[in-house]
DNA sequence: TGTACATCAGTGAACGCGCGTTCACTGATGTAC
DNA sequence: TGTACATCAGTGAACGCGCGTTCACTGATGTAC
């Protein structure tokens, strides 16, 4: 008999793609129960098999313990971030229509990848060293990437690499209170959820509009000397 | 034979004092795990009760599980916040030496109560549904107290209280994200911690910058027309 | 003050349970000829 | 194409261990008279 492939998951696989696919059931399974609510350092690997619907062994034909499973879980993380990223880059100016619509792209995709933002969030400062190290290194890399896209706007191509940093970094932060707010909201609350897009909106204007008044303050001058540009290109 | 009322500790004590003495030394122990990196959802009552050195039935004694637990750690930090709040509120102006000394404050703080803040910064997000909710509360009401505490400071009172909560807010989001990053920092290391705290004295800086800077854009004139006051009393 | 009884913080043995990990296995899939 | 052997993802039994919780207890402390 020869081989038979049919349309059907499952049939008519290698070996290795039957594999991958028991590997993401492992992942799916734990991210489902962080999601139910559970801490992810607190999950057994006979937890995270029963949900995945495998044998409890079966766990280490991927993974030598459950961090090595978190560590796969902040990659899948850091991949939604830069395609986030990607996504957003079509716009420009930090202005408040602009920053409304680059928070949109971001609540989209937080509930679009909600459960595993949930697990970064809550893993960031609650996991192991290990994993919040991990977690720290991928958000750095999403903060490097706003820094480059913020100096591309005219209004800041004045400001120090440093001092962009700083307003990164501050930005970043306020997106991620944000998220385990958003996160943790029961679903059927809409207008909570609008209450706190519309707070992370202004935050983030009052922070931009701060950059600004920073960029401009007659004390530090190193940044550049800076006459008012009210860029609106 | 009389009472014998000696200097020693856990000599010469009532029975209510020699309990609450135990009931301390279990919160102390479970702080004492976090701080060794443990996370604190994942302890476990023998583990604490081990680490106080009593036996683990002892813990029924003082508290009905681990969540309980908890619970009294969070109210314990609470009072940690306020406490700081009292010694904090002898300055005045959201300029920048104020801010670093009110900073100087929360750091000698954190430094202070080094094992309750790192529990409240890895539970807030990492922990069970009802110590997350009960972290939030206390920080709430610190984001409350913050809220007047700015209102009393002429360049803001004429700022809606709502815009005030989101400022506010922005403020206690920024400190806590600071306080996870100093305390995950080793000790040995107080040249990353200046430049830490430098940090955040900008990003606070930056986010009063902005609040003015919001408080007096065109757009919404609800918060009332204010006219420049750089009020340096 | 002294005595007789009550309280209750902390003890220690015991329980059933789920955990992580080992091991030898099975049988479908892959490979060499 | 067919055959014979190798690989290896997933299985299932078994292990020793620490867990949370129960229970009856002990003996110092507290209270009533």
């Amino acid at each position: 008999m020869t081989k038979i492939k049919t349309g059907l998951p499952e049939e008519g696989l290698v070996r290795a793609q039957r594999k991958e696919l028991t590997r993401q059931s492992l992942l799916n399974a734990a991210l489902n129960l962080v999601g139910q609510g559970n801490s992810f350092t607190a999950l057994g690997i006979r937890e995270i098999t029963r949900e995945a619907g495998v044998v409890p062994t079966a766990f280490y034909r991927h993974f030598r313990n459950t961090d090595e499973l978190g560590l796969a879980l902040v990659e899948t993380a850091g991949i939604a971030l830069r395609r986030m990223l990607r996504d957003a880059r079509q716009s420009g100016l930090p202005h408040e229509d602009t920053i409304r619509l680059s928070v949109s792209t971001y609540v989209a995709y937080l509930r679009q990848n909600q459960l595993v933002f949930r697990f970064i969030t809550t893993e960031r400062s609650g996991g192991s060293r290990i994993l919040r190290f991990a977690i720290r290194n991928e958000i750095n890399h999403f903060m490097n990437e706003l820094v480059t896209d913020i100096r591309a706007v005219s209004a800041f191509n004045n400001v120090s690499t440093q001092n962009l940093r700083m307003v990164s970094d501050l930005v970043v932060t306020t997106m991620m209170a944000c998220a385990t707010d958003i996160l943790d909201i029961l679903p059927g609350q809409p207008l909570v959820e609008e209450e706190m897009v519309e707070r992370l909106v202004q935050q983030l204007v009052v922070v931009f509009l701060g950059a600004r008044a920073w960029s401009e303050r007659p004390k530090g001058r190193a940044e550049g000397s800076a006459e008012k540009k009210d860029s609106q290109t």
